[in-house]
DNA sequence: ACCTGAACACCGTTCAAGT
DNA sequence: ACCTGAACACCGTTCAAGT
């Protein structure tokens, strides 16, 4: 890849995230083009397809969402080991891992609600894209990490999944589309509630087994 | 208003919200015509534009779930009035409230998976029209009081509202579309797990208060 | 190799001509 | 009054001409 391309796509991205961002995913290609500072043409290069320059947007912000995650990841192993060697000056393990996973799922909706683009992409499209697929298996796995951390802790019911966790954020993160940004930080509202649903003490048996990787390979194809 | 016009209106809708839940709600308008078998034009004589049309069929939805979740309140209120009339041949009271607000908490999600348009709706548009305003008032009307009947129980929670319901029924809907309808009945699972954290025995403090129908009508104000 | 803007196809919306 | 399809503006995508 030839310099000057190389710099045009890095124009291109951070123009197009920006402007999805900010007015959702149906801005045209042609003002994305001028925010770069590109021409048209120039778009349609580097991604055959708007749907794809959306899709390798996606993924990009999936991958930072999981990097956050295994940060958090490391810090509990890290208290976990330091509980286990001293045994003190550590806070209190109990919920630890529940922490962790709260802040976890915090970063994910944080990520969606502020990103009008994001929102969209995460409900419908954009899925069958093998980056996006690798993306979200990574996301999961974290996820399912972090769910087991929360889970020795006690803290944490033990019917569920990393998958859950990954679909949890992306509900939560809907639940207040409807009022924009009228109320600023509502989704924490909405967050806790299924939080406190993730709880064994009010755990009831679920009707529906939690899903697998091949659903979703599946409805990758099928989409 | 005319006879014809009123079946075309009728023929208009009905082939729109087919196409609609079908195919979401990017399909095009000259589509719709031909389904509905009247000319492009009319389409605007009935609706000035493609979103209006959308709003419209949209709050049809929305008052078909208000009239279900009166029907269930109904439903416990008449079964309140026997047990305490006789109290003999009824059922546990205990966990009737909840099993009304559950049910209608499943009709709202129900309604939504299955229907393409009515996802994306939900998640954006449309707040602003007054008929959709209408609608959702009368939703969290009747949530409200089913709420009040699922508290009486001792089965949800005291700090929840009405909104709150509305708002999680959107959110539940959300939960599974990254796998489309790969795993059909999945949704159960996740508004499950959210129905768990309505309980009491779970209940932590929420961190932001409810929505009050202050921010429902900024918001469509803003929109 | 890569960039560019004019050209094309498609879709929402308008409107002049019909009944 | 209401219906209709041709006409318009806009947007995603293609491509011939440039460097």
């Amino acid at each position: 890849m030839r310099a000057d391309a190389m710099r045009n796509r890095r124009l291109l991205l951070d123009a197009a995230a920006a402007e999805f961002a900010e007015h959702g995913m149906d801005v045209s290609v042609a003002r994305i083009a001028v925010r770069a500072g590109i021409g048209k043409g120039t778009v349609f290069r580097h991604f055959a397809t708007k749907e794809q320059l959306i899709t390798a947007i996606f993924a990009d912000q999936l991958d930072g969402l999981a990097a956050t995650g295994e940060a958090l990841l490391r810090g509990t192993e890290a208290a976990a080991g330091v509980d286990t060697g001293a045994g003190v000056g550590a806070g209190p393990a109990v919920a630890r891992g529940a922490d962790a996973l709260l802040a976890f799922m915090s970063a994910g909706v944080e990520a969606q609600v502020g990103d009008r683009a994001f929102c969209q992409a995460a409900g419908a499209i954009a899925r069958a894209d093998p980056q996006v697929r690798r993306a979200s298996q990574r996301l999961a796995a974290v996820a399912e990490a972090l769910t087991a951390e929360a889970r020795h802790d006690g803290s944490v019911r033990d019917d569920v999944t990393g998958h859950d966790i990954v679909l949890l954020i992306n509900a939560a993160s809907q639940a207040t589309a409807p009022l924009g940004d009228t109320v600023p930080g509502l989704w924490r509202r909405y967050l806790s509630m299924m939080f406190d649903g993730l709880r064994p003490a009010a755990a009831h048996p679920l009707p529906v087994p939690a899903p697998e990787e091949t659903h979703f390979t599946a409805a990758a194809r099928h989409a």
